[in-house]
DNA sequence: GTCTATAACGAGATAGAC
DNA sequence: GTCTATCTCGTTATAGAC
């Protein structure tokens, strides 16, 4: 059961997830988001009554993009190797637009954040760790891929660095970094 | 050129350090701080200033304790695999005390926060990858680790792994999602 | 050094007119 | 749906007594 979101929802949801995945959930205000959309504070309420609902909408249509954008590559790349290149490529992506990873961004922030957002950022990195874990057994079974252990403990190493790897690489404003500590992981799971 | 650190100056800077590496830089106020020490919040505008020079503070101070506790490693420990473990030891103890590391913490939040925080936090990071690298390329020519490319690196990804993995491991509030992806990072360089 | 008191501002949120 | 106006509270920071 799916409620219709609106125009201005949308435009709403943009300028916040922008502000989030730059500054974090505690570091704009709904003054912010106005703003951006040429829309009173008062206005912004009527279309999500409280921050903390705002902000985990955020997550779950941020989840709902990615989830697409994961059955896409399922879709276009045919083998492990290449799957999983385009899922850096999901990456490098948001770390060009000088943005973190928007769970990325709010793990760290997550003792401060309403209960059910902490829930929903769970929910994206579990949706994360299943899709790789099936790539990684994919690409084990078919002999296009290596690694020690399981294949979850893998997929747990592969989104941890590039969470990690965009936090640092960030910081330094250099989309470069990423990419290196990125295909150099890869390399590990695709060299004979 | 150093200044004295008062007995009282320590110990808001522990309850400060202690807060940004649960709740974030943004996620924790004077009064917080207050509580937590026993003094108001006027008397800690007495020791420091502005939060901004507080939070300089608070890095300087934790990048000289690690500093320290890399130095001792380097005592301690006699060869690379070694070093490596015990390094990867000290990112153990603070995401067993549901904390993050203080730079990784303040890397999410970088864009809000005063330029001389953000540089502060770089060298953080300069002085765990020149590290690192000296590390790597030491067990390298021993023969006692083994990785592809540059030491640099390679020292990156390290670093960037455990970020990432901290971040998301604190999530869940499974500090063992840490432990496994770290040594299973580290099983890479030091396997035959 | 620590306190009380307060300034000055920004936050999330609501009431009610249009 | 969007606005103006306002409420209440929390924030950083300062003044001045003790």
């Amino acid at each position: 059961m799916k409620l219709e979101k609106g125009a201005t929802a949308k435009v709403i949801l943009d300028a916040a997830e922008a502000l989030t995945q730059t500054r974090g959930f505690n570091g704009f205000s709904y003054a912010d988001i106005s703003e951006a959309v040429g829309l009173t504070k008062a206005s912004l309420h009527y279309h999500f009554r409280t921050k903390a609902e705002l902000g985990r909408q955020l997550i779950v249509r941020y989840s709902d993009t990615f989830e697409v954008a994961l059955a896409e590559i399922g879709v276009r790349a045919p083998d492990a190797p290449e799957r999983l290149e385009r899922y850096v490529s999901l990456y490098t992506g948001v770390i060009a637009g000088e943005r973190l990873c928007l769970c990325g961004m709010l793990a760290a922030e997550v003792t401060t954040l309403p209960p059910a957002m902490g829930d929903e950022i769970r929910r994206f990195f579990d949706l994360n760790e299943a899709w790789l874990t099936n790539v990684l057994e994919q690409g084990r079974e078919a002999g296009s891929l290596r690694y020690e252990g399981s294949a979850l403990g893998a997929a747990r190493l592969l989104l941890g660095t590039l969470e990690g790897a965009m936090l640092v690489a960030r910081s330094y404003g250099d989309p470069g970094r990423f990419e290196e500590s990125a295909h150099q992981l890869l390399a590990q799971f695709t060299k004979a």
